[in-house]
DNA sequence: CATGAATGAGTCTTCATTCAT
DNA sequence: CATGAATGAAGACTCATTCAT
């Protein structure tokens, strides 16, 4: 499955100058869509391209985004300063790209999860959400921790084009708890929004204490999560 | 009642060079013992301090630390920029007293409402100090709210000084929670640490979201909150 | 006499973002008003604004504006390259007032010139119009010199400010003219717009070889251009 | 005829380094040599040559040299910037021969005019001289334009080399007034050199204001020029 | 011949900080 | 107490230049 990109902001190069032949944008797609059998001999370009955007997405979600140096992105990538230039217009730039790596790449994880779950019960689909988010958040994706982690004190310019995937992926949880609804395995009286924000918050607020150790730590977690969200801490 | 402070951090003095005659730093203890009837009115530096203080909080919270500026923070409280450096030594140390009067803004309410309420069930003391903490955190203290917001993307050297008081505060909640515990009002295989994460989490993430605008919309998200902790979302 | 401000760019002040609380623009003003005898004690501010200016004006005039270095400027006015900035906004409101000061400058030398002559011939108008004009281009100003010599090489929007001024001039001139064709002092078969071409480019490429020397230099240099542009190079 | 190369600048050679076997600076001594039925492809390398010292010279033109990129070129000779250094060994090289050429240019333009006029008066020669500078300057070659245009603004390294050539020019426009004022055509007052400055400065200037509209538009300003120079504004 | 990718020196600009007044 | 004026270090960004392919 992949994420469909909202009208208003299609792909993120809408923004882009690009005065120069530089080789800016485009490799989201082309990236995605490599298979691992194919092995798609990325060239050099697309290689450092990726190196700064991963440096990048660390940097900014330790640091936040304005106390993050160009300087630092490029000694973590390996390159010079001025070389990132070459691949990107500006910082904000590079910002655009990670946060939009960041949130498609957790609603991908989610969504796939989801999807390929075939028929069970809401609980359990609700599970398998919660699941890949963490999983999307703190094992896999530095651009979706990152993402999570600085886009609440970006400038308004920064975070606008942002907006409608970010809309999308909360109207998928809601629609989630939604059907769990309809389907009696939720509360009648539960106002889906403000659960969504209970539950997305719940889960979020681990990148601020959460640190990786063992393989199931984020499935332990994850379970942890659940059973909380849904039985509460009430004696049964 | 007053947070104590703890041994490892005897007041924010510790880190003051004040080789000049000026006032900086002592406010806070001053501030607090200053006898309604001796001295009720602030002096003129005690309250552009006051303003600073509260402008960088304000501005600490929405923009996060190093995208805010001293001029800004001057601007708001309605001085020079340079002024600032009467008050404060560095626009670090005034990120200190932001974090510190944070954090022990929202200690407060919390053990306040909780010892007020005097002999009532742990659950109900438990709520109260769910309500006092996005009360503090949403209401009455941009302190809080900076606190909370920035602190997980500053750099190690500014963290560890407030250390201590955090780790206070969380075995605060811990306390409240091993007691419902052995009471049994709380399942007794709940681990308290992630319990505590989980319940912090959730609370604190609502900065992100959460928009102040009728008084009881605070009262209104604690109880919700306090209902989907306790009893989840399953279906009674 | 002064020259008046056009209306469509009410100063130099209507493009200043000025966000800060710093003394940008309304120096031009402000100077002129002073009469010598009052002795209006400029401050420093002034005093560095003013620096700022003339060694801008110089460098320009010599090399051009984007071969002009911020720091160069700041090194001959005496300051570190960052201090501009609490003068000025950027490079480009450095220029702006440079074009301006240079170009209000030579209007009014040769307005003044004009109008203090009282009842003389046109063709004594026209001298005294060049004379002035020269003394402004190669001896009085470096604004002017500065202002004529970049200008025809600036970017679009660096040029658009400044047009309605000088439309201005170039109108002063060709009413100059009129009157003199109407008066008969000038051949009737004359047009005016090229003529006031070729004039003001004699006079203005002069800044490309002309050194001043000694005092009279520029006089012996005016009264020579006069002749030809009235006699022209024919035997009589 | 063919402008002689003044011996302080033995063609533009002298300042290469062309440490490789590449091309380098050239083409302007082969390319004339090129005899029309023995070479009459220019070879690729040549046309990109060329396609650079065009696209330069209208930039330099426009914006001045510090002003212009390479990257301007290159885009505008429809190669990438890296490319420019096959043919060039540095930014100011391709300087080098724009001006080079540019004064080559108008010097044989000229004259060609005036030799090519046979036995006719001195002031028809001088005419002649005044229309070719402004055709080579106006119409038919940016080389020329931007000579004149930029020269001015040049750091001493940069004008020094051509300073031979110029000063050729220069002697060749005072020979014809020489030539004309003991013929008797010119008043004898007339000191050469200021009268040359004037000329020549009345016709660059041009550059500053006229636009190539039709065909005759040049003839016509030249017409209009000659007069004014030889009869002046004067009721006759 | 040409390009893609990179570099380093330098540019404009920002900002915390200083200090005389 | 507060400000005006300045500074220096650093930041984002540009650009001529290099060089392997």
């Amino acid at each position: 499955m992949k994420v469909t990109r909202t009208s208003t902001r299609s792909g993120t190069g809408s923004r882009r100058k690009s005065a120069t032949g530089r080789p800016k944008g485009t490799s989201a797609g082309r990236k995605r869509s490599a298979r691992v059998e194919v092995a798609p001999v990325q060239m050099k370009s697309e290689r450092s391209r990726d190196q700064i955007l991963q440096s990048a997405a660390q940097l900014f979600r330790r640091q936040g985004f304005s106390a993050t140096t160009l300087r630092q992105i490029a000694a973590r990538a390996k390159i010079k300063a001025g070389s990132i230039y070459y691949h990107f217009d500006s910082k904000e730039e590079i910002l655009d790209e990670v946060l939009d790596r960041g949130l498609r790449h957790v609603f991908e994880t989610v969504k796939n999860a989801v999807e390929q779950a075939g028929k069970v019960s809401h609980r359990r689909r609700i599970g398998l959400a919660i699941e890949a988010h963490l999983v999307a958040l703190l094992e896999t994706s530095d651009f979706t921790s990152a993402n999570i982690r600085i886009y609440g004190q970006l400038p308004e310019h920064l975070k606008k084009p942002h907006r409608p995937l970010r809309r999308a992926y909360a109207e998928y949880w809601d629609q989630l708890f939604i059907n769990a609804r309809r389907a009696g395995e939720i509360r009648a009286d539960m106002e889906v929004v403000p659960l969504r924000m209970f539950v997305i918050g719940a889960l979020n607020w681990t990148i601020e204490w959460f640190r990786l150790e063992n393989r199931d730590a984020v499935l332990e977690l994850a379970r942890r999560t659940e059973t909380l969200i849904f039985e509460g801490v009430n004696k049964p």
